[in-house]
DNA sequence: CCTACTTGATAGTAATACTATTATGTTTGC
DNA sequence: GCAAACATAATAGTATTACTATCAAGTAGG
């Protein structure tokens, strides 16, 4: 983690871009810009073109930073787990007892952004709705064996076992720690898009967030003794 | 469901089509040849024009059955639902007791498909293999709103519906029911998708199912009195 | 045998995802 | 203060994709 402009900012592994973004204001009106118009077109209408367009520059120049629309994607969802890894760490700082440990954990991988919660230079509350709606395709396609090998799950990865990890300490015959979080992770991210279009998925309570009531409750009953 | 050719087949909602695949050799060639090729490519490097070289016909042929790929793979995402629904009703059938008819429903909802499972013409096997790898973009798109009016997403609600409801009658103190179901499908295809590419975001068990099994050990403990 | 319908053959279009080249402006080192 | 290095802009061009349109040939039923 570096500063950066008095905010928060995350070293993001070199190989999903060719220049790093943060290097330069061209760069980094690519980051922001690329998070609004994701958010709002979505990721299959989102063109290099479209983006070029929205901060005054050319096509060609945002190729220079990333090799394709998809490693862009990459970049931003590599720098959300970075940032909840970053949270994960706040949240247990000085916490002895692992079950609370576990809970502040699960409360930060289920709970919705605001923004109020915000540290860095991104819109993290764009960056979650990016997250829920467009991170699966970062990896459901024939290219993930490669992305894997360049890094790209590495942020990932890092958070899924820093809270296997307090799990294999609660409870060390457990058998599905990893599974049992990114269970946790990806069934957020579900059951909060299904809220937001397909609600007869899932279950919507009102004046309560049934996601994180849902997955907090699920993992205690689970790791009952 | 209707008896086609000595095998089972299920009807799919008129929406999603613009003729009947099942309907004509041509349909039923081109069902038949885009789960091998979506299989084999990928959803996103398969094109109409590789299915028409494939059965040796031409795309302006396949445009008159498929609006665009994207129906043509919501359509086998229906398909693949139905017969999830077909195989719960065989598994409950004659069973009185809700908890044994919910343990079968897991197992159906979370186990592998092999050969002898298959009833119908087409490749189950390879349908399960595009449902984990592919079946997220029928939904994870600005069209979804408008797919969900048209009835995309019937089959899989009504697999939902079914197994909540034998939730809400073993538990009717259980609030998400729904959430429980999708959480478990959801997380049950990406578990297979983890174990297939990022193994270490799951665990693997030598000689273990250990996506069912978690599955169904959680299932027990979250209804658990 | 005539009509309707299905498929094949061919052509064409707009958009996308890039690549390449050259020009212009700006910073840095000496 | 000036050259070299570098970043960006401007422009052009290509292959592929996702379609649409048109017409001809074959075939099946009444």
């Amino acid at each position: 983690m570096q500063d950066f402009q008095n905010r928060i900012s995350f070293r993001i592994n070199e190989n999903v871009f060719l220049k790093d973004p943060l290097s330069s204001d061209l760069g980094k009106k690519i980051i922001r810009a690329s998070i609004d118009l994701i958010e709002e077109l979505g990721f299959d209408d989102f063109t290099f073109k479209k983006l070029a367009t929205e901060i005054s520059s050319t096509e060609a120049s945002i190729y220079r930073y990333f090799e394709n629309k998809h490693n862009l994607l990459a970049y931003l969802v590599m720098w959300y787990w970075r940032w909840i890894e970053y949270r994960l760490i706040m949240a247990t700082m000085n916490i002895d007892d692992p079950k609370k440990r576990l809970d502040n954990c699960i409360q930060v991988l289920t709970e919705k952004v605001t923004e109020d919660m915000t540290v860095s230079q991104v819109n993290e509350v764009k960056l979650q709705s990016i997250v829920i709606e467009e991170s699966s395709k970062v990896y459901l396609n024939k290219k993930v064996a490669e992305d894997n090998r360049h890094g790209f799950f590495v942020p990932y990865k890092d958070v899924v076992h820093r809270v296997a990890s307090i799990i294999e300490e609660m409870r060390p015959d457990f058998k599905y720690p990893h599974m049992l979080v990114s269970t946790i992770i990806e069934g957020t991210n579900h059951q909060r898009f299904f809220t937001n279009h397909l609600p007869r998925l899932t279950n919507v309570i009102d004046g309560e967030d049934a996601v994180c009531a849902f997955y907090g409750e699920f993992t205690n009953k689970i790791l009952e003794k």
